[in-house]
DNA sequence: TTTCATGTAACTATATATGTTACGATTCGG
DNA sequence: CCGAATCGTAACATATATAGTTACATGAAA
């Protein structure tokens, strides 16, 4: 199974647009990400819809960020994506009519409920404010390390 | 991404044959679980290299459980299948030279990790003996349902 | 020795994410 | 107003992983 990479595509983007003034182009962003434009425009119209970024079209156009940092959270994000499948175990059946596979499913969904609730929780608890936070601690440590 | 059931499938056909006296054949196991002998044995190939079920070839051949179902745990089981990767969603590029990259990836990871912790702490509390009185409930109920 | 079963290789089918090409729609600058 | 820049989007190609299928060798029992 191919992994779903968006989520962190599009965190990666939109930091690069925080540190950066003015739009910046599906092209740049597509540089940053080592992809293409096009698969840019896609991750950043979902989050369009979303009401977190807008796009301006023609010359001088580009993406910005339409919302405060601090209220975007990694769980928010991935609702903007279509909150996608999580994991990549499941059950064989989903509604199955073998009682034994009824007792299988309950057991692992009950695991995997609890596994993805703590997962968002973790998710809400995390915004672009503190990522930026955390490359900016970066910066300064690769920096002094240079001295 | 296609999910990966297998510890879905195993599951289930450990399931059935501890109800059932006797070695059960692939093709019979297969058609309890809706597949191909092959898939049956592809799976049952890796429990058996754990140590957990044996097989027969031949005349009267099939597949036995060797293990106490006690001592069988869902961590086990997912062990056994070679630890699949459990999640659908990751980073773009594992080892990032970009600071803004590093910073989402340590994000992203924190969470997963911990999530990933509590699943196989689940796992490891659910054995194959929970899931065969999980089933023996449910089909006690329904059978006083049909009463 | 025939039959039934696993063991395994090789190939196909299917699903999904990602990448790419192409072109229409829109906006700005000259 | 024209043309370049840019998003918007459809259509198609590629890559990868799981699952399914076919074929046949190996081994065990009647």
């Amino acid at each position: 199974m191919k992994r779903d990479s968006r989520l962190s595509s599009v965190l990666h983007a939109l930091l690069h647009m925080a540190e950066h003034d003015g739009p910046m182009t599906s092209e740049a962003l597509g540089q940053c990400l080592g992809t293409n434009p096009v698969v840019v425009r896609r991750s950043m119209g979902l989050l369009r819809e979303a009401g977190l970024v807008t796009a301006e079209r023609g010359h001088a156009g580009g993406w910005r960020i339409s919302a405060d940092l601090a209220a975007v959270s990694l769980r928010r994000l991935h609702e903007a994506l279509g909150e996608p499948a999580i994991f990549a175990i499941g059950n064989r059946n989903e509604t199955p009519e073998c009682l034994v596979e009824q007792s299988v499913n309950a057991a692992l969904e009950g695991a995997f409920a609890e596994a993805e609730a703590l997962l968002l929780e973790r998710f809400a608890d995390v915004t672009l404010a503190d990522l930026a936070e955390d490359f900016a601690r970066r910066h300064a440590q690769r920096r002094a390390a240079k001295e």
